[in-house]
DNA sequence: TGTACATCAGTGAACGCGCGTTCACTGATGTAC
DNA sequence: TGTACATCAGTGAACGCGCGTTCACTGATGTAC
């Protein structure tokens, strides 16, 4: 064995066992246990088990954010400063979805671990993902913002959270869903299939007619 | 203090500490200390751990699908047998969600409880909702199927649980979404508010066009 | 080429801690006769 | 009305267990002179 084999070993079985169980439901035994390696050696290379859990993430995340940097460099590129379609702009991003973890990994466990990072407790994770990727998610709303600019901003905002967590709800809880779409319709769902199937309803959902009365005590004018 | 005030404390006290941090992440000597109540007194009167869970689950649910079984049983006598539209069965649905935890509870914690039950590890909390709960859910699909005659039956299957991971993943991650709401547009928004917000897109999903060629090995009529 | 030392991945065993659960017990209230 | 017993909410202390982390140590490899 290489010297660092240990430590892909040890981001191997703790990507997959995280993302099936949870963060703190998974023991660092387990991990050391399943990956056949000794258990101090967590320690020894990452220094603690939150620091494991963020380098599962960057393992991710970092190809992502390059390769999502690249794609939005050559679509603002093409169009040469002026507006980039909103469809243009989601396709390019559920591509980059779908190719980064390909390389290596595996898609379905990352948008588990996705999931798990907004809904599992783990402040330390938020700040983490936060401060480390902010600015690329940054990049993209701005670039949504001028494709969309009848929608009011808080409007958008909150519409690109609603779209969020479609994907993310429906993605990292894929298993069980696919095994009940298997079972009542005879159709073997892959994340392809999905996101196919999500893109209507994710232009639709941006794209729908404003709400009615703006309630609020606070006005606001577009 | 009255004879079953004990039990009371415990559920008002660990919805709100599992609704802020998770159920692993919540020890029971978390939860009695804060209750100012004994150690020993969730074995005592639930049983165990799970057990707790489980209360805390039914303590809103019990009252939400009674009530949303009488507004369904009205909905269908007022259209004698007829179809109920789109609109009318989502309104109902959310006039019963905000109606329910009112009388009693917290609202936002309701959500939040939601989403932590989709996302966190808890096999046995799926399950025991999926036994006690599953058959309203069933009986509302139904109808949505009667008010949706044009979709497939597993696109409609899948365009719920878009929305369905909309409002959980919106509502149960409300406070940190708020704050920033908050801090960026000036809005102060209340789940009313959301809610209203969310009514359009939600629509505007369940309606949006097919998704285009079905590439899947598995040819499906409508 | 040979020796001394430094570096570093990895190890085995133990540390203290907080966890859910258990158990023998108390003290108040209700019931039978 | 009085006594004996049963029931039940609640208690305090302890149980064993699995956890993340630490620490002294090993053994291989590289570097200096």
């Amino acid at each position: 064995m290489a010297q660092t084999d240990t430590v892909t070993r040890i981001l191997d079985t703790a990507e997959v066992l995280f993302a099936e169980r949870g963060f703190a439901e998974t023991s660092l035994r387990t991990i050391t246990s399943k990956a056949r390696v000794n258990l101090a050696a967590v320690n020894y290379h990452f220094g603690s088990k939150k620091a494991l859990i963020q380098a599962v993430f960057s393992r991710y995340l970092d190809p992502f954010t390059e390769r999502f940097h690249g794609v939005l460099d050559d679509l603002e590129a093409r169009h040469a400063g002026g507006v980039i379609p909103l469809e243009e702009l989601l396709e390019s991003m559920a591509r980059t979805v779908l190719e980064v973890p390909a390389e290596r990994h595996s898609l379905k466990v990352f948008m588990k671990l996705l999931g798990l990072a907004y809904s599992q407790a783990q402040g330390h994770l938020r700040r983490y993902i936060q401060e480390e990727y902010g600015s690329v998610f940054m990049r993209f709303t701005e670039l949504v913002r001028r494709a969309t600019p009848e929608l009011p901003d808080s409007e958008r905002f909150w519409r690109l959270h609603f779209v969020l967590g479609t994907v993310i709800f429906t993605l990292s809880g894929l298993d069980a869903l696919r095994d009940i779409a298997e079972k009542d319709y005879g159709e073997h769902v892959t994340v392809r299939d999905l996101i196919r199937r999500l893109r209507p309803v994710v232009v639709a959902a941006l794209n729908a007619p404003l709400p009615e009365a703006p309630v609020a005590s606070h006005a606001e004018a577009s």
